[in-house]
DNA sequence: CTGAAAGCGCTAACAG
DNA sequence: CTGTTAGCGCTTTCAG
């Protein structure tokens, strides 16, 4: 019962393996009536074939992976889902794995296109700390969607990952994207605006986000002020946390008594900077102003709505599956694919002019 | 590069396989020098060995599978993390794996048992309804932790599956938790309660929560009117929404103008009705108050903070894996185990009783 | 300490 | 249409 195995069946049926495997794999070359014994001896036995042996003999595949970085990011959620889709239609497999913080997810890349012959694969999630030689070693076209965009190696003053590999990486631009945010702040009036953000001393979509904020300001001629600047520095776990919004915003008030507004890199910060605001007994928007980054679907529920830069799930999605099916089909070149993100006014920001205070 | 393979290794490292092979599995017996040589070079050629072939071969693994059904309840993951790190202490691997919605996790996990050797499973989320046939098949010692009591067999007239197998079952008891909200809502002075739920059609922890609610109301003398349910009825997809509970609290207020309160069965649900609430000019929990049930970090942060019945994530995940390893180590059988809730009272609760009104 | 050889369970020629 | 057979890449005796 235990451990059936296609032999067993064979046996028990009086045929050979082959047939029995014939059987499984729905191959034409077998009779009607010996498929049906076949699979009814299969069905009494609780036969299940063992995936290690069939990958291990079968030398192609027809599937991709989809390697979800960091386990819970309800973000990526939705992406999958669309992919998945578009897979079907090509009739690919879909692999989905979660991969560790801990994890190196281009390992766990490499062990899966042996192990399961894949044709391709997605990273999602993660920062962008690849070394250019375990990357070059992957031998299926891959591709990087919504990976803290490589820009920050720069920044951080490191070489270009891609100046050795030539990868495909499909992201929204997230220092212009947050410089959208400031200066829509800007134009409201606020002059005064404070950040949350996290993992300035790394490449991260933190960074980026921040040196958006940071030029945002000095185009607009308004003097950046590093007690503005929060920094979410907890050790291990989750940093993206509505806890750390609200620790986040408190200490920004408490130290900068004439802020009018807070930029928060990720909306799940933002709610919980709602919050802390809301637990000063201070008015959104009409006291403090709150702009998050996202798009997700907590935001447009929560009270007051959140005002965001949404990113476009779908055709994020579509763009990289697309792509990485063109690359498959030895249609297109690894390459940087920008999406444009967009601003979604709701109702957590409104004027920084303030009528009678300080 | 493509398929380095152990032989590969062998070869250029002049020994032979059973060698390389000791070196990649800290084998003792293996000269420390010819380690380091073979280490070396599986480095330089990014030698990945195949999982599939090792599985194959091992006769034994010291793993564990967490099987988790639906691809994003945040609720799970937190207790996946508690269980994989006593998983760890015990030294065994931990292999997490995602079910779709689509997809039988008894199949999958008979798939895995084989592939992987597991020593045990847990079962992570999904509704009671399997096959004792194909439950009976698995054949190491397995328990379900947070799917819904298959007291729903019992309230669906269908025979129990635990009176033919034996499985480990760790859950909260939905109709108690569920009874003890609405009895504080009821305490509260609210006789007017409306429900948002799912599932009534089929066993389903929604199921047992709508039946706790109806008990409650009538332990308490309360009439009980159906115009009062709401049933999510969304033909496919996650049901679980924000957008549910939006529409659901939006239908109840409409159709009884003097309902007071309103319970959800779950969090997130929840939090669509707070908005709907909000926006119907509404004030919580003034004239409408809301209780849900899971007791996420979203209900702590969101405005008003949410009255809920919290189920203890942690207890419950000590308590599942402590006694899968129990039955892993042959100290423990089967059994069905009931963890405490607790009604969490927040702000978006209050006194039922009306003064100025109707 | 090391190598040769026997499979793990399955698929895919190949020959009937 | 069906059975026989040769491995897939690895681990693990069993001799050296």
């Amino acid at each position: 019962m235990a451990n059936t195995t296609i032999k067993d069946i064979a046996r028990i049926c009086g045929v050979g393996v082959s047939t029995v495997s014939r059987a499984i794999n729905n191959h034409p070359d077998i009779n009607p009536e010996t498929k049906k014994k076949i699979m009814a001896v299969i069905d009494e036995y609780g036969f299940v074939p063992n995936d290690s042996a069939r990958y291990l003999k079968r030398s192609e595949s027809d599937s991709i992976a989809f390697l979800v970085k960091g386990i819970s990011n309800p973000f990526f959620l939705g992406m999958v889902r669309v992919m998945e889709q578009f897979t079907q239609k090509r009739n690919y497999a879909a692999i989905l794995r979660h991969v560790d913080d801990d994890q190196d997810e281009v390992m766990v890349a490499q062990a899966l296109v042996k192990e399961r012959k894949l044709k391709g694969i997605v990273f999602l999630g993660g920062n962008f700390t690849h070394d250019p030689e375990s990357l070059q070693q992957i031998s299926v076209p891959y591709i990087f969607c919504t990976v803290g965009n490589e820009d920050e190696f720069e920044l951080a003053g490191r070489p270009l990952v891609r100046d050795s590999v030539r990868y495909a990486n499909v992201a929204v631009d997230d220092l212009v994207e947050s410089k959208k945010a400031i200066s829509y702040l800007v134009e409201q009036g606020h002059r005064r605006i404070g950040i949350v953000t996290e993992g300035l001393d790394k490449p991260s979509v933190g960074q980026l986000r921040y040196l958006g904020y940071k030029k945002a300001l000095e185009e607009r001629g308004i003097p950046y002020d590093p007690k503005l600047v929060y920094e979410i520095r907890t050790k291990d776990g989750e940093r993206y946390t509505r806890q750390n919004g609200y620790l986040g915003a408190k200490e920004l008030m408490r130290d900068n008594p004439d802020l009018t507004a807070i930029f928060c890199i990720s909306d799940v910060i933002a709610i919980g900077a709602i919050r802390a605001i809301i637990d000063s007994g201070k008015k959104i928007p009409e006291d403090v102003s709150v702009v998050g980054y996202d798009g997700i679907d907590e935001g447009k529920y929560c009270v007051p709505r959140l005002t965001t830069i949404e990113q476009p799930q779908v055709e994020i999605s579509e763009a990289t599956i697309q792509f990485l099916f063109d690359m498959i089909d030895g249609k297109r070149e690894p390459d940087n694919l920008l999406m444009p993100a967009k601003l979604v006014v709701r109702e957590s920001t409104g004027s920084g002019y303030r009528s009678g205070r300080e």
